[in-house]
DNA sequence: GGTTAATCGAGACGGTACGTCTCGTCTTATT
DNA sequence: AATAAGACGAGACGTACCGTCTCGATTAACC
């Protein structure tokens, strides 16, 4: 039921990891604004065909190669309370090594192009959405906040905040902010008096 | 003491406003991420030479074209009250003819060019920044925010929400954003018990 | 003696006939200058590798071709008289439907590829000379050419001019330019005074 | 009456020798077939854009070159009788160091290409007719050839065993040939008995 | 009748050149 | 000096084919 076998020479693992692998080191050396599909096809080996087979632009290849590191790293954290959560979460999404340019740079194409905004947000910002909705979710049942309260205004204002002190870097991105974050969450979803 | 005056054929204002003008025509017919210098000088009926004589990249022509519009017509709403004046805000920023792609252009090319990520901030985001704390401000001296609350996180909730809302287009920014976002930052901020 | 089995399925003829056409029907189509192995094999419904198993170039596909079909069609003509036979010859090697642009597409190839070239003299250009000379023998035995001409040098002018205007597309090819080159051979040839 | 100055900056005369002396080193080192206009562009030190504002395509730079060179080498012979001039004028024409490829790779060029074969024709063939009848022209005026001979048909007849022989190579392209070929030239031409 | 071995369709793959596009710089004459 | 015009070096784009490769499926002859 699974089989599914197109005729012809079936798609290479390899050479997909190879192109990935190349992308985020060509990422990690000169950053995404200088990222171009021949010098990645060239790092890895490969055919400039054989990328545009399979990714329709190079922020495509890029999102693959992040979705491919974030699936397993991202983590429901689980600390017993809201701010804990809260930190937790916000330092396990942006403090991961060299993510935030890579994060940046996406966004930047997203913005861009709306097609690949369409692949950005399917693909990544709504399943990192999912796990602060259920963050908030246990929170619902812990009565931290009011059940009344919609949680998607208050995820709206975490991935708001967080983004804009991304692109601003004007603010930091730390402990502390996370605690200002949480509290301020509590404060305005708190149940009433 | 003031003329300053340097040798040679002035600058021509009369080029700049044709220049801008073609910028942000090209931008409406085309969107940002098609704008090319040889169309916008094409268009001006200008050499290229001249815009690179005066602007460093096409992000900064779109720019000051932009802070051109934007000096006049910004205006510091004052409803009375801190949801009015949150809601004439927003409206104010996102709701004029055609802005909300040139925004998210300049936004992302200020995301992949450090240098006109500064330009951007000092110019454009700060002095929206400033409007916004003047309103804050308002509202503390009418009570309506407690004196304690630190008003640059409420910002960053504000635009935070704003450009997360603007790029990820997953809700509405409308009148009803605008209630919704000043409620919570009432709760947030209110006077304690 | 005759089989020469070797194991293994066999060579499809069927297929063979199929690429065949498929690149006759292309070199009508699209002309010699857009044909590829690509599309030979797509129309055929083979699989580029059928072709390069049995063919070096496409140029030898089309060798193939033409080979197949001149095989049939050239006749060594027999009017009875040099003047006419040279013109029946003529019309009967250039007259046939859209041979032209085929003739001059192989003549490119060979140009281009020394070990085409081998085989374009080896299997088209040497037989149609053939054929020539043997009109020629015949002219010498009526006496309308002098025994002691050399009968090469003859067929290179023949063939010289007939290649040279099929190239040049300077001046006909028609049966005025026959009977013309013939007049010039008889006169260049005939036995002296 | 002659300035005609275009605005803008004018064309540059060195990229442009650069160009055709790239062209030329490169055909001579790995020979028409393998010639790119990648490759000229690089030897050239100069953009692909360059070669492809002036030229329609590698073809064309190289008879330019081609012309170029012999615009200055073609000259017309007198050595005082039709053989002698006629051998003369075969060897000037073919016996350029490395010319045979360069001029088979045209060839092969204009047959594949009927925009460029026009331009071969008047720029090049054209003119090497020209030359050839004004050496029959003389002979005619010696008395060598009669009067009512068709020049054009013996020229055709010359230039057609010349190109024959240079794309078939089974017979050489001598002194010999040249004798061979005026010899019988003259028998086909000669006054009438 | 199963085994063996080459053929076949399909199409992925590494390459390479294509012709186009835009960049930022330069070289003219003109203002 | 500033300007319009546009040539220039540079280099990435996305496409087209090349010739090779790897699959599963097929087609005979041989055992």
């Amino acid at each position: 039921m699974t089989s599914e076998r197109r005729p012809g020479r079936p798609r290479s693992e390899t050479r997909r990891r190879a192109i990935l692998a190349a992308a985020m080191a060509e990422l990690e050396e000169r950053g995404y604004a200088d990222l171009t599909i021949e010098r990645i096809a060239a790092r890895a080996g490969a055919g400039k065909q054989t990328i545009y087979r399979w990714w329709p632009s190079k922020a495509d290849v890029v999102l693959d190669a992040l979705v491919d590191m974030a699936e397993t790293r991202i983590a429901l954290p689980d600390e017993g309370s809201l701010p804990d959560d809260l930190m937790a979460f916000i330092l396990a999404t942006f403090r991961q090594r060299g993510q935030r340019p890579v994060l940046l740079g996406l966004l930047a194409q997203a913005l861009l192009d709306p097609v690949f905004a369409k692949a950005f947000r399917d693909r990544f910002l709504f399943r990192r959405r999912a796990v602060l909705r259920q963050i908030l979710d246990r929170a619902v049942a812990r009565g931290e906040i009011a059940p009344e309260t919609d949680p998607e205004l208050l995820i709206d204002v975490v991935y708001g905040v967080l983004w804009y002190r991304l692109m601003l870097d004007h603010a930091a991105l730390d402990d502390d902010a996370g605690r200002q974050l949480s509290s301020l969450l509590l404060r305005a979803a708190r149940p009433g008096p």
